[in-house]
DNA sequence: TTGCTCCTCACGTCACGTGAGGTGGC
DNA sequence: TTGCTCCTCACGTCACGTGAGGTGGC
């Protein structure tokens, strides 16, 4: 059987809206406020009823611990949602970034260690012949 | 005339607190509350008072606009000023970051152009004859 | 038919800003 | 003395959660 954490993450909508404020721990209404004010945005169905996917249900809780467990209100849950996927984006441009630098480290002592950088070498720095290299 | 601009970021406390509500637009009390809330922390003279720096109303103007043109309350105002203070320490490493990137990839190419890695280059790599070049 | 959904409206609670009231030090 | 500060308490307003009430589709 499939359980509920092998589907993290997951956007497919399969929670009614009744399961979705169960599995969340808030009332059912919550959730439609929840909406309104553009922190959730659930799929519909053809009929018009809300499906809320794994990934829903995640944020859910992380609204629920900010407004319950620090009290703040549904305005700041709604900035600090956007702050925080700002930061997320920041640290994954900036660890992109420090695996270039490592790379970008490594090529500049591994070129100049090994015989690739020989087809770079300016053709001055050749010297014509043996007995001209320590001029 | 030193004007206000001048201190701009100044830590030093300079303003009573009706001078401060003042600049910042909002009732005294309101700072008195916003300290004890943890968002504000003006020194005291010895006597007591608080005297509140620029740096200081540039902090009141920023909280006074979360709360009153975004509807923020006090809690979340004081997470996103947090996670703000986070973005702002982010970015400057990244900014650090990117001028090491720059620097490592300038210097790999210039190792190579310049004459500084006929020292480094393999001697198996330097042709005894011209004639040799090629092969 | 039953139990869900959809929506709107109303009430209770709480946070926050404003103000009053009484105090004390430059 | 005057005008500021300090603090606490109380009231008005507003946001949000909870619930009721009436509707419609699987």
């Amino acid at each position: 059987v499939a359980k509920r954490e092998d589907r993290r993450g997951d956007d497919r909508g399969v929670y009614i809206i009744s399961v979705a404020a169960e599995l969340a721990g808030v009332h059912p209404q919550t959730l439609r406020i929840y909406e309104r004010k553009g922190l959730l945005n659930p799929s519909r169905t053809a009929g018009n009823t809300r499906r809320y996917s794994e990934r829903d249900i995640e944020r859910l809780e992380a609204i629920h611990r900010l407004t319950q467990d620090l009290g703040i209100n549904l305005a700041g849950v709604k900035m600090i949602v956007e702050l925080e996927a700002e930061l997320e984006r920041l640290r994954k441009r900036m660890e992109a970034m420090a695996r270039e630098l490592e790379r970008a480290r490594r090529t500049a002592s591994e070129r100049v260690r090994s015989r690739e950088i020989t087809d770079i070498i300016p053709l001055s720095a050749i010297p014509r012949f043996p007995w001209e290299v320590g001029s």
